[in-house]
DNA sequence: TAGGCCATCTGGTCCT
DNA sequence: AGGACCAGATGGCCTA
């Protein structure tokens, strides 16, 4: 309702919007929908029940019923707006809420960000934020799969599981006990969840020196209380050591899928 | 200029 | 009772 306020800003989303609204509420009546003056019955029964206690304190006998009325409706008015202006920063509030977390959730998602890149639409950041989703969880369990066929289960705690290597592994000796893996994290692992936000920025860059641990404010970062991985640094372990098998390719075919619907989805 | 997107207001409903 | 949440309505801005 109310076309004054919203065409005042609309985008401003200032502060002074209750007040603008406040100032330029009464003035276009015409332009107001009929929401605006079917008030509606709540509201009536508060204005009712505020006048009526305001009336009741000021206890003015005196007054004709003109005088009464005036008193009655001023107020009322007041009340009403109060209460209106309380309730739409409420909403404000709230919607300002939401789109912070809207953006934050943009912030993470696999598009081109920057001043001269529009920011995608609230629907298509949920789109492609469950596409996205979707796609990491296949791409975790294509890995955990590939991992699986690759050692075959003997090995299953993974090079760098807490378990550590068996003794006939041919790097590490046995005394070497890693705890996580620094790209799939603990994903391997049945019940710990993944670390993804470490290995979202690039599935692709999986094999050289663990590019993927390189975190904006962390850099050289030992992983584990055995051997480190340091960022940037080649791992010397046999998994680190073996070329990407060629089903990563996939993974990287994904992340170049999510990317181009992100595009489409800005068009 | 039409259509998409958005911010805001509003009333209703549900929950605490 | 008051707040949170939701959906509808409205109008402004922007782009193709």
């Amino acid at each position: 309702m109310n076309s004054d306020s919203s065409s005042m800003s609309s985008r401003a989303s200032s502060p002074d919007m209750d007040e603008m609204y406040l100032r330029g509420h009464h003035h276009h009546h015409h332009l107001h929908d009929n929401r605006m003056n079917s008030v509606s019955s709540t509201q009536n029964d508060i204005l009712q029940k505020m006048s009526e206690e305001v009336l009741s304190r000021h206890g003015s006998k005196e007054d004709g019923d003109a005088s009464k009325y005036k008193i009655k409706k001023q107020l009322s008015d007041q009340d009403i707006q109060q209460l209106r202006l309380k309730i739409n920063g409420r909403e404000r509030k709230r919607m300002h809420d939401l789109n912070l977390a809207m953006d934050g959730l943009r912030e993470v998602m696999p598009y081109a960000h920057g001043p001269s890149v529009r920011k995608l639409s609230k629907i298509a950041t949920l789109l492609l934020a469950r596409n996205y989703i979707l796609m990491l969880t296949s791409s975790l369990e294509e890995m955990k799969r590939l991992v699986g066929e690759i050692y075959g289960g003997h090995h299953s705690a993974f090079h760098c599981g807490t378990v550590g290597h068996p003794a006939t592994h041919p790097v590490h000796p046995p005394h070497t006990v890693h705890q996580v893996h620094p790209i799939l994290g603990s994903s391997l692992s049945a019940n710990a969840p993944p670390s993804l936000s470490a290995s979202l920025p690039g599935i692709g860059n999986l094999r050289p020196g663990h590019s993927l641990l390189k975190t904006p404010s962390t850099p050289p970062l030992p992983i584990g209380n055995g051997f480190q991985h340091w960022a940037g640094l080649p791992c010397p372990c046999t998994i680190c050591q073996m070329p990407p098998p060629p089903q990563l390719s996939a993974l990287t075919s994904n992340m170049s899928r999510i990317v181009a619907e992100a595009k489409d989805l800005m068009k």
